[in-house]
RNA sequence: GGCGGGGUAGCUCAGUUGGUUAGAGCGUCGGAUUCAUAACCCGGAGGUCUCGAGUUCAAUUCUCGAUCCCGCUACCA
């Protein structure tokens, strides 16, 4: 590794169109601040950079949902994400907000800088828009007649009748999907990232001079690479966001994942603009080559931090590219993904409601179970037992027994060291090597394991305690004892220090308990942390149990958040426009039984029906197979079907129709059937 | 479907540059102990290392195939 001077440490930006759960904690924030904090511990020159994304379409969708504007959509999420973050104890240096004008301008100044290089492809293209939406249509939102095989209902982009790749413009009689109005053509123009042409270095730099890089990362980047890669194009037409800063690109904004990570810069320079005599100038953090770029995120932002936005800062031409990204995989919850839309989360801002002062505790838990190498599972009875069986067992009660024999026989005062015993050195050799494991671990980004070996003290302390007894020698030797307990006391000490990284509440706590001046990493490991005759603090707990009681509550909160969810937050579509009879009267919806029913190869969502329809037999599919993982269970049962469908061609096989199904809040598919059994062919009217 | 990551004790994870008894924490069982939040300490039981084939004197570790989970991507009248 090259010896950098200080080091720039970014954690991903939060979307500010929900709060933030736990998923985001383990994945991202958690290990970030781990790593920060022991990096400040070191004395080492580190910047903690973090904010909202505060751009693009989903905030917009929200907003209009809501009857609000975007503006006031962040405004809200940002407060409680910042406000949580805070209370939590992630130790941003700074938490700012890509609405900021600051950012504004720094996102501006560098398209501008990349274009004023060409570092930018233009191309101008003639796109529909929908007149009475007052938008551009993305190809998929255009339907028309396919030019190739007369399917009436081809999308801009393909025809999947007869599988043609079109371009909107090749549709005849384009129709606007959201709208239903016919579009029109105007003329717009785009910025591309030619990402193919920074193929080469990106090459080099990644899989020559970064194979450290952990497996998911580097994989998924060589991955990308060996595909090839295309343009990407920067600009959108939108009117929520950074406006493109060039002449001639009015009503177009920056497409908000070219924004979004200069939001780590821009804030950076908020943070030193505010504080230079501080932080000194923005550009030492991110123009230095002394200086070592960390970017923690998800596995879902790989390529964004490892490809596309390297490329960014590469164009631009005076920035340095990332040393490291280390991405975490995701967590689950109770056994389901984590979904902010289906509100199965437990959210932060929750969480210090219903745990007040146990910030630690989560913290605790979501390090040893974070996901770094593969998906891991949340569960609330593994947070109780992490508590208990581990924080309050372990640590707490070490901590506890310490202090209390202190308490007991020297009016807690620190006793005098004696002479050391065989056992006593046999001890301090096994706590010796902690340090230097820690270290190794964290240098690697293994805050799982570090925090393990951290916790190895508190072991050694038990395990000292129990071995030497020192509540017998009481009443023999005293001077054995105050020895026993200096040392005890010296181990509770660097405890503080070693938690500190990981528990920066409880150490606090500790080091209050133990009236510890000094703190410093470079002190893990001695035995003079304390002065005998040094007075200590009145003992207190360092952790409390967790009752069953508080799990259960949890438990059951988040089985009621989802059935209520399911159920409340599901609103029905708005009617659409009236029809006439006749209109209705055109549609034949007839009912048939299923004779065959099978996955389509190939095609994870196709099953291919094969229906009795009281006249002959016709093959339908329909994008259900999801739902139904048994198909040949619906075999012998009757559905209903569009009969008067133009047939097309899906994945080289023709479909005849179309089965109904009903979409419910969640997404599932449900066949209608009829309850009771009916003649096929007949009609549904 | 394509590509990437992962599938090791009841749970959460290490590990093996291929080689005698595959490790840790928690849980579980037993013992010891009482300073401590029925906590600590000691000991035991628990694994055909997802499945199948191949390479090899030897595979959990390498190769190929299958399968399950997750991500990106395609597809979903």
């Amino acid at each position: 590794m090259t010896n950098f001077k200080r080091t720039t440490v970014t954690s991903a930006l939060p979307y500010a169109n929900g709060p933030v759960h736990i998923g985001h904690l383990a994945g991202v924030y958690v290990p970030a601040d781990i790593y920060v904090r022991y990096l400040r511990l070191k004395g080492e020159e580190v910047l903690f950079v973090g904010g909202s994304d505060e751009h693009g379409v989903p905030i917009t969708i929200k907003a209009k949902k809501e009857g609000v504007s975007p503006q006031d959509i962040v405004d809200r999420y940002h407060s409680i994400i910042k406000k949580s973050f805070e209370e939590f104890g992630i130790s941003f240096d700074i938490y700012s907000r890509t609405t900021s004008s600051i950012h504004h301008k720094m996102a501006s100044d560098i398209f501008k800088t990349i274009d004023e290089k060409n570092g930018f492809v233009i191309q101008t293209s003639e796109q529909y828009y929908d007149e009475t939406a007052q938008q551009f249509l993305a190809d998929r939102y255009i339907t028309g007649k396919c030019p190739h095989c007369g399917n009436e209902n081809a999308y801009g982009d393909q025809c999947e009748a007869c599988g043609t790749s079109l371009s909107p413009t090749d549709l005849i009689n384009p129709k606007s999907a959201i709208s239903g109005s016919i579009p029109v053509m105007r003329k717009t123009k785009h910025w591309y990232l030619p990402l193919d042409k920074h193929e080469a270095w990106l090459r080099e730099w990644i899989l020559e001079n970064h194979k450290e890089w952990k497996p998911n990362v580097y994989g998924q980047c060589k991955s990308w690479l060996d595909m090839g890669l295309q343009p990407r194009a920067v600009s959108r037409d939108l009117d929520w966001g950074i406006p493109v800063p060039v002449e001639g690109a009015e009503g177009k904004v920056l497409y908000v994942w070219f924004d979004a990570p200069i939001g780590y810069i821009s804030n950076t320079k908020e943070l030193c603009d505010s504080e230079p005599e501080k932080y000194g100038k923005w550009e030492k953090w991110w123009k230095d080559p002394e200086t070592r770029l960390l970017h923690f995120i998800g596995k879902d932002n790989i390529v964004f931090h490892c490809i596309v936005f390297p490329s960014m800062l590469k164009a631009e031409g005076s920035y340095i590219l990332p040393d490291n990204v280390p991405a975490n995989e995701f967590l689950n919850l109770e056994g389901d993904k984590i979904s902010t839309s289906r509100n199965w989360a437990v959210w932060l801002h929750e969480y210090l409601e219903d745990f007040p002062g146990k910030q630690d505790v989560l913290r605790y838990v979501l390090t040893a179970n974070a996901p770094e190498t593969k998906d891991n599972d949340f569960t609330w009875k593994d947070f109780q037992a992490r508590n208990n069986n581990e924080l309050v067992a372990i640590y707490g009660n070490f901590i506890n027994r310490a202090l209390v024999l202190t308490q007991k026989y020297f009016e807690g005062k620190v006793p005098a060291l004696g002479k050391l015993n065989d056992y006593d050195k046999h001890t301090l050799e096994e706590f010796a090597n902690v340090k230097a494991d820690v270290e190794r671990l964290l240098d690697n980004f293994r805050f799982r394991d570090a925090q393990k070996e951290a916790m190895n003290l508190a072991r050694i302390g038990n395990k000292y305690l129990a071995d030497t007894e020192p509540w017998k020698l009481a009443k023999t030797d005293m001077s054995r004892v105050e020895t026993i307990m200096h040392l005890s006391l010296q181990i509770a000490a660097n405890l503080a220090i070693a938690f500190e990284p990981f528990l920066p509440f409880s150490s606090q706590k500790l080091r209050n308990m133990l009236n510890l001046k000094s703190f410093d990493w470079k002190e893990l490991g001695r035995i003079d942390l304390l002065k005998a005759g040094d007075q200590l603090a009145t003992p207190e707990l360092l952790f409390e149990k967790i009752e069953d009681a508080a799990i259960e509550a949890q438990v059951q909160k988040l089985l009621d958040t989802k059935k209520a969810n399911e159920i409340a937050s599901y609103k029905a579509e708005p009617v659409k426009e009236n029809i006439p009879f006749d209109d209705f009267m055109k549609m034949d919806i007839r009912v048939g039984t299923v004779l065959d029913c099978q996955k389509v190869p190939k095609a994870d969502k196709l099953l291919q029906f094969r229906l009795a329809d009281g006249l002959e037999e016709r093959t339908i599919l329909s994008g259900i197979a999801q739902h139904y993982p048994n198909p040949e269970e619906l075999i012998g049962t009757q559905v209903c079907f569009v009969a008067n469908f133009e047939p097309r061609k899906l994945r080289g096989i023709m479909s005849e129709g179309m089965i109904l199904s009903a979409e419910d809040a969640d997404g599932k598919l449900v066949l209608i059937q009829p309850k009771v059994k009916v003649i096929n062919g007949v009609q549904v009217k």
